[in-house]
RNA sequence: CGGGGCGUAGCUCAGCCUGGUAGAGCGCACGGUUCGGGACCGUGAGGCCGGAGGUUCAAAUCCUCUCGCCCCGACCA
């Protein structure tokens, strides 16, 4: 490709509302435009990109056995109230109308279509298993979108749905997609993690995130060096917490903490370490309201208590209703005396604590020398804890790292949720009609060239992984106005297009100093720079843009030792 | 949806407080000089000051409403 003739137009301003670097170089870069909040035009560099990446996942879905197909953007309502998820979805779902008032939405999923599709042709066991996947457009009207092509509303995403006989068929199929992706991420060159993810909303019994670690990610993870255990904090366990000593049970008594609103001040006021206190946090659930118990030193993971409860979410209780289930302002709420219509929930961390500091229920006092069997009725305990770094590993107990991910793939098992609700049954070998388990997985393909991105870049711009540079190598002639030097780019252009190579030359009459920075901005891995002075002795020169050392190589080697690196 | 901020040239922004001929840098066009890390000089084009209403002799500027965008909190690939 010669630049001239391309449409390539990179920007020296940073676009005032780009955060995050992949944002400000893609947009800098000529990848994409915005052309609403959320919404991006790829312009042909990016895109050139994406399609690098797809065709990667398109390779391994097919090496593992997925078959792609294309699904629509608009969906009818009706499949979405047959699967429950057009009341359940919330606002997230852009639902239109068509000229006939009909309802209709815009995807951000495809479970109901494609288990219409599939209901309609598989009728028997002897046509299972099958996954099908598509690489679409989806729509998802976030509350909040950000960080460019992170966080879009409208974003290009691969997923792939199985359907099996049984639970042993969904296990086959997810470990199959689950080695499909890891494949994947390897192949692009990145960094990656894979975690154990919470369900969430979606259901189903087992889920497994892809994160590809870099600082500016939305997600924290967990693992463990040691053992390989990683996890997302929405879902990471630990060992039970080191208890603090038991002490022999202590007369319980009410203290006077002014302004002591926060465990922290509580624990300086009374001279205890904060795990001798017990944190109560009022919660807001479709349940009734919940009171929920940690160690003075933790949190609550609000995911896991949602879980338990079997609610979609909880929200912590606002000053008001503070007040009226605790009798007291913020930070005085404890587990001792509160109504009985409140349900007292505790992490195991409470769990054998001898005389401990709560809130008395009353605005500025707390008690002392709480014990729970003696002076609680509680039943109820269980994992609440939000785990974080330096707690022991689950599995091996060694010591867990806390690092930030993109979440760039999501595998789930979804069982049959959608099958029985949607009715796509099939007849198994005794004649029985049984609904299919199903299981889906997500890439976001925009998204990863994002992290990409994120994870490979300088302040000059970006340093594209082979697998995903829209071009591999740039050449670049210093002038336009030596015939030699113009002459010798030609060639090795020409050459590397002849080899097969994504070549992209730089024939614009630009000045030197424009087309390298340019360069570095787009971040092409290979340069050949053709200059007059080293032409004069033959040669050009070749770096690669990750460390931008200069190697000297006479003019007719050119093309072989840039196609070669080229080649990784 | 709550809290905060911003809409002025293609882009990044000043001007607004204290009303009176709409500005800068970059980019763009033309001429010239330059040419191995975002050159320089000269000339020029380019604006419904987000939109609507109001106050005023006069509104980018003050007031009201509205639309859009961005940032901080609850979602997810």
């Amino acid at each position: 490709m010669r630049w001239s003739r391309y449409y390539l137009y990179t920007t020296r301003e940073v676009p005032a509302d780009a955060e995050v670097v992949s944002h400000r170089l893609m947009v800098r870069a000529g990848m994409i435009r915005k052309e609403a909040a959320g919404i991006y035009s790829y312009l042909p560099f990016g895109w050139r990109s994406l399609r690098k990446l797809s065709a990667i996942v398109r390779r391994e879905m097919d090496a593992a056995g997925a078959v792609e197909l294309h699904m629509p953007v608009v969906h009818d309502a009706d499949l979405w109230r047959e699967s429950g998820r057009w009341q359940a979805y919330g606002r997230e779902l852009l639902r239109v109308k068509d000229r006939h008032e009909r309802d209709f939405c815009l995807g951000p999923t495809h479970e109901e279509v494609v288990t219409d599709i599939v209901r309609r042709d598989v009728r028997s066991y002897r046509q299972l298993p099958t996954n099908l996947y598509q690489i679409q457009v989806k729509f998802r009207d976030e509350i909040r979108p950000r960080f460019g092509l992170m966080r879009g509303r409208e974003f290009i995403m691969k997923d792939a749905y199985s359907f099996d006989v049984d639970d042993a068929g969904l296990d086959a199929a997810y470990e199959a997609m689950d080695l499909a992706y890891q494949r994947i991420f390897t192949a692009c060159k990145l960094e990656f993690s894979r975690v154990e993810a919470d369900t969430g909303a979606i259901g189903g019994s087992s889920s497994h995130e892809f994160m590809v670690l870099a600082e500016t990610g939305e997600s924290e993870v967990v693992s463990c060096r040691e053992c390989g255990y990683g996890a997302n904090v929405e879902r990471a366990e630990t060992r039970p917490l080191a208890a603090p000593e038991p002490e022999e049970p202590a007369e319980r008594r009410e203290v006077h903490t002014p302004d002591c609103a926060t465990v922290a001040e509580v624990a300086e006021l009374l001279g205890v370490g904060p795990e001798r206190v017990v944190k109560t946090l009022l919660y807001e659930t479709t349940a009734g309201p919940v009171a929920a118990l940690v160690r003075g030193d933790r949190e609550i993971n609000e995911i896991k208590l949602a879980n338990h409860l079997e609610v979609p979410e909880v929200t912590l209780a606002g000053e008001a209703l503070v007040r009226s289930l605790s009798g007291a302002d913020v930070g005085f709420a404890g587990p001792v005396g509160l109504p009985d219509s409140v349900r007292l929930i505790a992490d195991d961390s409470v769990r054998g604590l001898t005389n401990f500091v709560c809130g008395a229920n009353k605005t500025d006092a707390h008690l002392t020398g709480v014990n729970l069997e003696r002076d609680v009725d509680l039943a109820e305990f269980t994992d609440l804890l939000l785990v974080t770094g330096g707690d022991a590993c689950p599995r091996c107990g060694n010591e867990l790292g806390l690092s930030r991910g993109i979440e760039v793939g999501h595998i789930f098992k979804l069982g049959a949720k959608y099958s029985e609700a949607m009715s796509c049954n099939y007849t198994d070998e005794e004649g029985r009609e049984r609904p299919m388990e199903m299981g889906c997985y997500g890439l976001g393909i925009g998204r990863t060239v994002a992290a990409a991105i994120e994870q490979n870049h300088d302040d000059k711009g970006i340093i594209w992984p082979l697998p995903l540079a829209p071009f591999t190598v740039l050449v670049l002639p210093l002038t336009n106005r030596d015939e030699s030097v113009v002459g010798a780019a030609e060639g090795v252009y020409q050459d590397l297009v002849a080899r097969g190579v994504d070549v992209l030359l730089d024939d614009r009459d630009e000045r030197p100093g424009v087309k390298f920075n340019d360069a570095d901005l787009i971040g092409v891995p290979v340069r050949v720079v053709i200059g007059s002075k080293s032409l004069a002795d033959g040669n050009v020169e070749i770096s690669l843009r990750r460390d931008g050392e200069k190697e000297l190589v006479p003019v007719e080697g050119a093309v072989e030792r840039a196609a070669e690196l080229a080649a990784g």
